[in-house]
DNA sequence: TCGCTACTATGACCACTGTCATAGCGGCAC
DNA sequence: GTGCCGCTATGACAGTGGTCATAGTAGCGA
């Protein structure tokens, strides 16, 4: 990922979210994303006029989008898709990760969100618009796959909740153990919600 | 809660931790955490000479014994404890909140971790010390309730996870939807897990 | 050449941070 | 009294942050 031959302006609101996840909001500087990003310092101002509030808020976007993408991508990996197996994958994109360049950063939006949410109301609300975002592919993939549209809803949020807390637990264990422990929990519960629901399964 | 007639000390790191729980590590200030606290600035170097990083893992600490406090307090509270009784009162904790107070605050652990995981080893384990020391109570409540030794550790992971990254997103949206949400779909799984495992019963 | 626009380049400003140095106070021991 | 100790009180310092002001460059149309 993270090809650097996009224009700066997009590789600044990249390189923002990787520090952000990384190291935070506010401890994530501006002259930091234009260093990290390659880009010169003085485009800070020009492409994002409304300052760091407008960059992180971008960025947050960003994430919320590529987890969005990543979903269809899981999805169009699997030949017989089932819940848990949509969530397995989206667990394991994190073990990949973790295991390949260790425990060094979490979700852009959660830390937006512990960072931001009090301050900042825009970006909250950006974070806001990216869980949506992300929520929005995992319910209709549920649906799909037969779980009721009513519950379809309920349990993308729980997975994706169980996602993020098991990144922060992961994060400060420096250990996968919590992410492959709440896939094999939740993954039962996953696949019995698919069943048609005539009866209550 | 929250009694101030505590020593200075204890009032500090007790103030630390409602600071960095609204506004992060980074942007709370030691000054900030003085003032809070109603304590003078001067103490700070004195009782705190490990600096800030010794007063954030004592707020993470402090956390953390504070929340294994509420789960014992949790189970004496419940007349006939089942899984997801636990899980709903952990959760109500929450919503009480607030809908008493407003969506002003998250978990200082996530916040800690999210802030200081890459950047200081110290706090990250001290977040996975409060993590532990977290879980450990509701493990022992699950086997208690029936739950075999080997899926209540697992399990009690499941449901801070779902109650951490549930928190996020109910931060995100102002909207404590997401907390109902995983104390629902989870309660089924929970207390079918408490069934002793020969033959469900 | 001129003018205009997109973008880059720097230096400065001010607010603020964590930390330290130093000094002051109150009380207790003797 | 003197000495010591726990604690408080400030002021200063060096570093860093976001932001702004200003100037410079490259390209293009006319």
């Amino acid at each position: 990922m993270a090809v650097s031959e996009r224009g700066p302006r997009e590789r600044m609101v990249f390189s923002a979210a990787q520090l952000i996840r990384r190291d935070g909001v506010t401890a994530t500087g501006m002259r930091d994303v234009a260093a990290h990003a390659g880009a010169p310092r003085g485009s800070l101002q020009h492409y994002f006029p409304g300052g760091k509030e407008q960059l992180v808020n971008e960025a947050v976007a960003w994430a919320g989008r590529y987890a969005a993408g990543r979903v269809a991508r899981f999805l169009a990996a699997l030949s017989e898709p089932t819940p848990s197996g949509l969530f397995a994958e989206m667990v394991r994109q994190w073990t990949d990760e973790y295991r390949a360049s260790g425990f060094e950063g979490g979700c852009p939006v959660a830390a937006a969100t512990v960072d931001c949410a009090q301050s900042t109301d825009s970006t909250r609300g950006a974070a806001a618009d990216a869980f949506a975002r992300w929520t929005r592919p995992v319910a209709e993939a549920l649906t799909d796959m037969g779980v009721p549209a009513d519950r379809a809803e309920s349990l993308a949020t729980l997975m994706i909740s169980a996602l993020e807390g098991a990144l922060l637990i992961a994060r400060t264990e420096r250990d996968e153990r919590a992410l492959t422990t709440v896939a094999r929990e939740l993954g039962p519960l996953l696949d019995a919600s698919a069943q048609r629901p005539s009866q209550g399964g």
